[in-house]
Formats: structure tokens, C-alpha cells, sequence
RNA sequence: GCUGUUAUAGCUCAGUGGUAGAGCACUUCCUUGGUAAGGAAGAGGUCUCGGGUUCAAGUCCCGAUAACAGCUCCA
């Protein structure tokens, strides 16, 4: 008998070679109809893979990650073998669960699959599922797996084996099909009741740009239709929440071919939106005692050769701008840290002035890659919610902890209430990678660990993750669909002030080195906005939004009351506009309300007669009449309470 | 940058070798209205750009550019 401990603390004893499948049957037969994969000691197994040890256990169904990740990774094959059954001779890469769904990467040779090949795909996955063919894991020793996919002709497992270590090798069975894989998986195909293939692309063996472009076909699979359904439903609601188009229909911004890619227009409400934004965050540095300080667009070539960053992406970047003057050449800015470093040095520092905070809305200009420009997330002329933190080394994790808190303010305010972190720390393998002493390194990583844990912020570490000059803090939200977005960021730097040569006289009156911060808590303006817009569907909050009011007289005989009442509003700093087209009510209400104004102001003769305003709130309807000054009132205290709810 | 797809009116799209279309938006007129689309008329296009095939190209072929999806990258 084995000792089988569950997540809750209880044993129960089972007979020696019980598979996981047989302890959920032994617990209810409809949790055994549920259940997908079993963890043991903490490493995920096959239900059918019998346990011959004591051990504890967790059962895995959909609704958790490890169940999930069984039954895409199980689809995933099944995607395969049904490949092999319409595509011989095809050649198969990986194919891994990811986070929504799988892929297979494949090599047709000859053939081409295109989206329009994907419905006869799937037909043939739902055909092979309904065969019920159960998984079957097999130990294989090297020698044998090598002999096995050499003799198909599988050269990109072929060179995956050879990596591996003889006696861990595994392989998984389902019909005719045999993939190299560690598992685990489902017990057979037959639980995946509901397939869709998403879309196929194009993506490099091994992730090396310099390797065989494969075929990628993504899918993803539930095991009930209505699942499947509700997720369509999800990317739906994400299409219409695209920022791209949101930013066009709200004439936020725009792109022209003229002025560039990658180069967005800031047209007049985006120009507005972004403005207050900017503004919101100044008012919270002052309190956090920044300085704003402004800096030009473009610098000599040797300020970037000087911070390291001309060697490592010069030639990547705008090429240097020439001027009449021989041999003369400065750059577009990719980054502002230089010219601050260049502030920091216009007078000598004192240990009693640090920390110094200064703070620039700054725009850089960076050549991102033609394939990789995106709305406005990812662009080549952006600007920065940037500052540069100078303090004493022993200021490092206080100053870390007050940039923490400007972050949540942010957050809050802007309704992120789901939001987590990472830590990109120096891959060990890889030290020449990076620029700094390994002491230096040392000391800045445990700041960060160490500001986390007195937040209490969970948060992910991920090796290799680091920027080439210091550690750093990345924070993520997630919107109001699910989906996550990587927004502010803080990393120390033990670089800069090394190269720029800055210093402070200490106490002990001996020159010493600050220690430099970089953060922005929005990241960039851009981005920012981009994400805000998706995270809200253009519903932005009242403090914000560009248009507050829109007032609609119910016919042209009221446009005078109308515009009247606009102008005391705006002296109000109530931020009203009138819709005086010769259309009726119905339809200005319809065109404001996908406008997503947050009031809509319905007069004609009673509320003219009576300085009253019929108040319609966007997205619930008519909310009663009040008086127009009781309105502005009432609009100036929400957004002043919004505003006040924030102070540092 | 790589692979694939796409490019027609301000927007969303139809047009599949024979002189360019719809809906919305826009302009003018009628209408002057009470909580999510009133009616009529009109204006608007070198069919992304450059080559080629053809008697004839928006349509077929090649190239460039841009956008989109994915990969790679992201100071």
C-alpha cells in the first residue's frame, strides 16, 4: 500500500500502481470525469501513470493552469497527427501549450498551408478525437529514439534528441501518431469536445531568426462547445476594444504615411487626454519632491558613446544628423538619462542635496523594427514619463519604495486593479552580457527583492531579463478583459553615474558615487494611452475624458439655450460641447452616446424656460432633470473628489 | 528585419479582364422634433506607387511602400 497525501493535509491509503485517474474515480465518478492531469510531489503526471511511491497529490481539471496545460498540449498533438494524416511526409517541430491554447510548428516541404486549409484541419482533429485514442507514454533510451525518428525522417526532433539526456527520454502515442515529448497528457483524445485553429503564421526554429522559418498553426480547444463559444465571444470584445480603432473613431490620433511609420499625431482630444494625464503626474512628483526639468531633442554623438549606448544599438538607431560642420554629428535622442547626467554635473553635489529627483516628459526617438511597430504600443517617436533618481546608495531602497507608491497611484486612479510584477535580474550564464561590477549588481538586485517583499508585492523574478546596464521592476496589468499589459517600470543604474563620472562629496568629505534610478510609472505616453483605451473601451474616466458634456437641444430653436449654457459650463472648467446638427433627438443621442461622452444634456422648451438641463448619463439613459448650475456643480465635485481621493 | 495576408471614397466594405459601386460620414434643401438611426438631392476615387502581360488591367504577373497576424527584437 502507498501513503496518498491530498491538498488539504488528508491520507488515505491506495494499493501500490494506483494511476491518479483511479484516485479521482475513488473520490466521485464525476470528478473523474473532469479530472485532466495530476500533479505528484509537485511534478505533473498522466492520470494513467500508476504511483508506486508515497507521495502527495493535487488533481488538475480545466479551471486550473496545470489542467489546461495538459489538454492543450494533448490537442496539440492531436493538431499533429492529424497533419500527418492529411500532409505525409510532413516534418514536426515543437508544439507546447501556451498560455491560451497550443501551437505545432511544422515543415510541409512542399506543400503550403494557408488559413483556408485550417477548416479541413479541424475537421479531421474532431474525426481522430472522436476515436478515443488513448495517450500511451513510453520510456525510450536515446539510442532507440534517434533510430526511431531518423528512420521518419524527423531531422528537427532528431536534433532535440540529441540534446537530451539518455533515460530521460519519453514518448506519447495516440493512433498512428508518435511525437517525443515529456508530457503529461490527457488519458485519450476524446475529451476535446470543442477545437478551433486561430490562425497559422510564420516562426523560426529554435526562436533563431537565423534558422528554417516553420509553419505555426495556432488553435486552441475546450472540453465543452459553450467554452469554446464564450471564448470567441472574448475576442470579439477584444477587436472592438482596439485602441487603433477606438483612437480613430474618438479622433484621438493618427498615422500618415506621410510623416511616417511608427510616428503617431496627437490630433486635438487625444492631445487633451494626454495632456491631463501629464499633468496628473506632475502634481503627484511635486509632492514627491521632483524637479521638472527640460532637455533638447537631439545631443552629440559622443554623449551616447560615452553612456555605452552608441556601441550597443548605434547602428540600429536614426543615423547621426550632419551639419555643415565637418566631422560634427549629433543624434536623436534615444533615451534622456544623458542629458540629465549632464544636469547633475552643472554643479557640484553635496551628500545633503541627494536625492535628486529630476523629472522630463521627454520624447526619444528609437528605430524600432519595420515589423515590429504596432498602434501606438509600439512606435519610433514616443515620449517618456521619464525621471532620473541621484541618491546615496544607502537612499536606494527608500527612494525605490516612494517610486512604488507613485505607481499605485497611478494605478488606482486609473481603475488597474489586477496588476503584478516582475523582476528582470542578469542571467548568471551570461555576465559579460551585461556592463556594471558583479558587486554592484549584487547590491542593486537585493534593493529590488527586498522593496518587493516590504510592499508586499508578489512578484515574478525572470534571469536574463535585466537590461544591459542594471536590474529592473517591471509592472503588469491586467485590463478589463483578462489580457495582460507590461506599463510602468523602475531599474537601477550603477552604470551611468560611472561613465558620466558623477560624484558627491560625502560626509567624510571624500568624493563618493550616487546611485542613478530610471522610471516611468506610465511607461510611455503612448503606450499608456493605447492600453488605457483597450483597458476602458474609450470610456474614460469623468477627470479625464477630453468631452465631459455634450449638450443636445431638441431642435435648432434651442441651439441659443444650448450654447449659452456651454460657455458658463466651460468657464466652469466644465468641459461641454454642443451637438447643434439639424438631426433629431434620437439620433444625437445615438451618435453621442458611441461617442462615449460621460453626460448628455437634453434641452428644448421646458428646460429652457426653466435654466434646466434633462441629464442622460452614457450607458444607462435618462436620469431626470435638475437645475444647470445644480449640474456643473455636481460634475465639479465628482471630478474634485476623484482628484482629491489621490493626493499623495 | 523574417514569413504570410491585405491595399478601391474620410470610415466599413462589394466589385474575379471590357469606361468605378453600396452603407455610414460630409454639403444643400425639406422637416423643428422629447431619450439609440426622419426624408430628398448633391459632392467626393490617378482603384497605394513603379514596371510588365494583354486589343483592353481595379482585376493577372514582378518589384517597392504601408498596414495587419505571427516570429525575432525592444536602451
Amino acid at each position: 500500500m502507498i501513503k496518498v497525501t491530498f491538498p488539504d493535509g488528508s491520507v488515505r491509503e491506495f494499493a501500490e500502481g494506483t494511476t491518479g485517474l483511479q484516485i479521482a474515480e475513488s473520490i466521485s465518478s464525476r470528478l473523474a470525469q473532469e479530472v485532466l492531469a495530476v500533479s505528484v510531489n509537485d511534478q505533473l503526471w498522466d492520470l494513467t501513470r500508476p504511483i508506486n511511491d508515497d507521495c502527495t497529490i493535487k488533481l488538475h481539471k480545466f479551471d486550473d493552469e496545470e489542467g489546461k496545460h495538459a489538454f492543450w498540449h494533448s490537442s496539440a498533438h492531436l493538431l499533429a497527427e492529424a497533419l500527418q494524416e492529411l500532409y505525409p511526409g510532413i516534418q514536426f517541430g515543437i508544439g507546447p501549450a501556451i498560455e491560451s491554447g497550443f501551437y505545432y510548428d511544422v515543415d510541409p516541404g512542399e506543400a503550403v498551408i494557408k488559413e483556408g486549409d485550417l477548416p479541413a484541419i479541424e475537421s479531421k482533429m474532431n474525426e481522430l478525437a472522436a476515436q478515443k485514442s488513448p495517450l500511451v507514454r513510453q520510456e525510450i533510451s536515446k539510442t532507440d529514439a534517434l533510430k526511431l525518428f531518423g528512420e521518419r525522417g524527423e531531422t528537427y526532433k532528431c536534433e532535440l534528441i540529441s540534446e537530451l539526456e539518455d533515460g530521460t527520454i519519453t514518448t506519447y502515442t495516440q493512433g498512428s501518431f508518435t511525437d517525443l515529448c515529456r508530457g503529461p497528457h490527457l488519458p485519450n483524445t476524446s475529451e476535446i469536445k470543442a477545437i478551433k485553429l486561430t490562425s497559422v503564421a510564420g516562426a523560426y526554429w529554435r526562436g533563431n531568426e537565423d534558422r528554417k522559418m516553420l509553419t505555426r498553426i495556432y488553435g486552441i480547444s475546450f472540453p465543452k462547445k459553450k467554452m469554446l463559444d464564450d471564448y470567441l465571444v472574448l475576442l470579439e470584445e477584444a477587436k472592438k476594444r482596439d485602441h487603433r480603432k477606438i483612437g480613430r473613431e474618438l479622433e484621438l490620433f493618427a498615422f500618415s504615411q506621410a510623416v511616417g511609420p511608427g510616428l503617431p499625431l496627437w490630433l486635438p482630444k487625444g492631445t487633451a487626454l494626454r495632456l491631463r494625464l501629464e499633468e496628473f503626474l506632475k502634481k503627484i512628483q511635486k509632492e514627491f519632491g521632483y524637479q521638472q526639468v527640460m532637455t533638447p531633442h537631439i545631443g552629440q554623438k559622443e554623449l551616447w558613446i560615452t553612456s555605452g549606448h552608441y556601441a550597443k544599438y548605434g547602428k540600429d538607431s536614426f543615423q547621426p544628423i550632419k551639419t555643415p560642420q565637418e566631422g560634427e554629428e549629433f543624434l536623436l535622442k534615444p533615451m534622456n538619462c544623458p542629458h540629465h547626467c549632464e544636469i547633475y554635473k552643472v554643479s557640484p553635489k553635496s551628500y545633503k542635496d541627494l536625492p535628486i529627483r529630476y523629472a522630463e516628459f521627454g520624447t526619444v526617438y528609437r528605430y524600432e523594427q519595420s515589423g515590429e511597430l504596432h498602434g501606438l504600443t509600439r512606435v519610433r517617436g514616443f515620449t517618456q514619463d521619464d525621471a532620473h533618481i541621484f541618491c546615496r546608495p544607502d537612499q536606494l531602497k527608500d527612494e525605490f519604495l516612494k517610486v512604488m507608491d507613485i505607481i499605485f497611484i497611478i494605478f488606482k486612479a486609473l481603475n488597474f486593479e489586477n496588476f503584478e510584477a516582475q523582476i528582470s535580474l542578469r542571467d548568471p550564464e551570461n555576465k559579460e552580457k551585461y556592463i556594471g561590477s558583479d558587486e554592484n549588481w549584487e547590491k542593486a538586485e537585493r534593493a529590488i527583492v527586498e522593496a518587493c517583499e516590504e510592499k508586499g508585492l508578489p512578484a515574478r523574478v525572470e534571469l536574463g531579463e535585466a537590461a544591459f546596464y542594471g536590474p529592473k521592476l517591471d509592472f503588469m496589468v491586467k485590463d478589463a478583459i483578462g489580457r495582460r499589459w507590461q506599463l510602468g517600470t523602475i531599474q537601477v543604474d550603477y552604470n551611468l553615474p560611472e561613465r558620466f563620472d558623477l560624484e558627491y562629496m560625502g560626509n567624510d568629505n571624500q568624493k563618493h558615487r550616487p546611485v542613478m534610478i530610471h522610471r516611468a510609472p506610465f511607461g510611455s505616453m503612448e503606450r499608456f494611452v493605447a492600453v488605457l483605451i483597450e483597458h476602458t473601451g474609450g470610456k474614460f474616466p469623468l477627470w479625464l475624458t477630453p468631452d465631459q458634456v455634450v449638450i443636445l437641444p431638441i431642435s435648432e430653436k434651442y441651439n441659443d439655450y444650448a450654447f449659452e449654457l456651454a460657455a458658463k459650463f466651460n468657464k466652469q472648467d466644465v468641459r461641454t460641447i454642443v451637438d447643434d446638427r439639424n438631426e433629431k433627438i434620437g439620433k444625437k443621442i445615438r451618435d453621442n452616446e458611441l461617442k462615449r461622452i460621460p453626460y448628455m444634456l437634453i434641452v428644448g422648451e421646458k428646460e429652457a424656460e426653466n435654466g434646466e438641463v434633462a441629464v442622460r448619463k452614457q450607458g444607462e439613459g435618462d436620469k431626470g432633470t435638475m437645475k444647470a448650475d445644480d449640474f456643473s456643480a455636481m460634475i465639479t465635485a465628482e471630478v474634485e473628489e476623484m482628484m482629491n481621493s489621490y493626493q499623495p
